[in-house]
DNA sequence: TGCAAAATTAATGTCAGACAATTAAAGTTT
DNA sequence: AAACTTTAATTGTCTGACATTAATTTTGCA
């Protein structure tokens, strides 16, 4: 029911707010265009400027988007998968970054999740699945690998499961969990032989998902955490 | 390594993807005071009013935070998980009312997240958790209750569930997939048929929580679906 | 007439300068 | 020493102007 707090006592906090409640509420449907900057300015009793400190701020959370020209304005955005996934990722990162979350909690919640949709993936999982899991696993066993390289690699692997379970829902909840780890894996230092046993796990995975086995998948999940 | 692609041609979004990604890298720390507007426009060699945009940019993603007064100015922000999920709630609802995601695949992605952590929950469930579980039960069992309130109620259930995981990663990225479902819920009639039983489901789970029990709760999840 | 070029128009993007409001710190008085 | 006052720095807001963009209308000419 309640959108944000926003007891911020700016103005063009208030305006923000107001106007997303309207979209949240879908009082303002996607792809509407808002009132131009002159009449939100004469609505709100407010400077053109004000507005516009407003409208960024929505925009920055991609619920508008603003086009010039004689036709243009401000418009209501559908907000995509895509866009929303680019967005948490940045701010799972960032999560992770600034509260000194312990490796194991975050491997703990990414294992977690990912043992949930291995029995989908490997109920649904396409070929390009399985091709982007290959892929990955080739760069993963390339002996000259950096460890930012083969972590990287790793994220592919992971994003690639998850994908698989081709639920948009899914892939978009679990990429910010994914793709957060990223730096916390960097700070650590893979010995050969580490990587050689993940790569192992990797491949057992892979396997189970190609033979949609839900079981071994699940199994090789647990085993690599 | 790259944070968002942010190819507008509007200076204010350059100099917020400038500033973001000062952050994101760690050139500029938490709590650190970033230069005032004034030395804002004169390093970017842009107005006052096109810094300011890019600093609310920057600010309705919980980046940055700002301060009047003399020592006052713009301080990049320590994201507590808490705003981070009230956002992530926000874009979640959104991106489902707009999307047409089916309510079955909605679904079928919180249900196999919460099964995920069914078992973390069994484990480290405290009693406060147990006692939402049981106010959410108390509530969905009044016979008068509209269908709203029982879906809020079923809501701070699963909430319950997750949270007695007690990883913080793991109610971050759940929370937006359980509150997102409210208004897709909201759009279905409960019998009272359907209401007994979900709460019948409910009851065998926060029993097999309480009892620590991993394989029952999973399994009246599994039910529940 | 038909079509291309030019003018018009409406909108956002940017700028400059001013003033209001707020807050911490320095200074002054009792 | 404590309370009050002043000062300075900074964000918040307003005004008015001009630049830029792009759809629409008008004009001019073949």
């Amino acid at each position: 029911m309640n959108s944000t707090p926003e007891t911020a006592s700016d103005l063009s906090s208030h305006i923000a707010a107001n106007i997303r409640d309207a979209i949240i509420k879908g009082v303002l449907i996607v792809d509407e265009r808002l009132p131009s900057e002159a009449e939100l300015s004469a609505q709100f009793n407010v400077s053109r400027a004000t507005v516009r400190e407003a409208l960024k701020r929505l925009a920055a959370q991609s619920l508008i988007r603003t086009q010039r020209g004689a036709t243009g304005g401000a418009f209501v955005n559908r907000i995509s998968f895509e866009a929303a996934q680019a967005q948490q990722i940045t701010t799972s990162t960032l999560l992770l970054s600034m509260n000194d979350v312990s490796f194991e909690t975050a491997c703990e919640a990414r294992f977690a999740l990912e043992r949930a949709c291995a029995p989908l993936s490997a109920a649904r999982r396409q070929d390009h699945h399985l091709d982007a899991m290959q892929n990955a696993l080739a760069a993963q066993s390339a002996p000259d690998l950096s460890d930012a390289g083969f972590c990287a690699a790793d994220v592919a692997f992971h994003r690639a499961l998850v994908d698989g379970a081709c639920n948009p829902v899914l892939s978009y909840q679990l990429a910010g969990a994914v793709e957060a780890m990223q730096p916390l894996m960097n700070m650590i230092t893979f010995t050969a032989w580490s990587r050689d046993a993940i790569v192992a796990r990797h491949r057992d995975i892979a396997t189970a998902i190609a033979a949609r086995d839900a079981g071994a998948a699940a199994q090789g999940l647990t085993l690599l955490e």
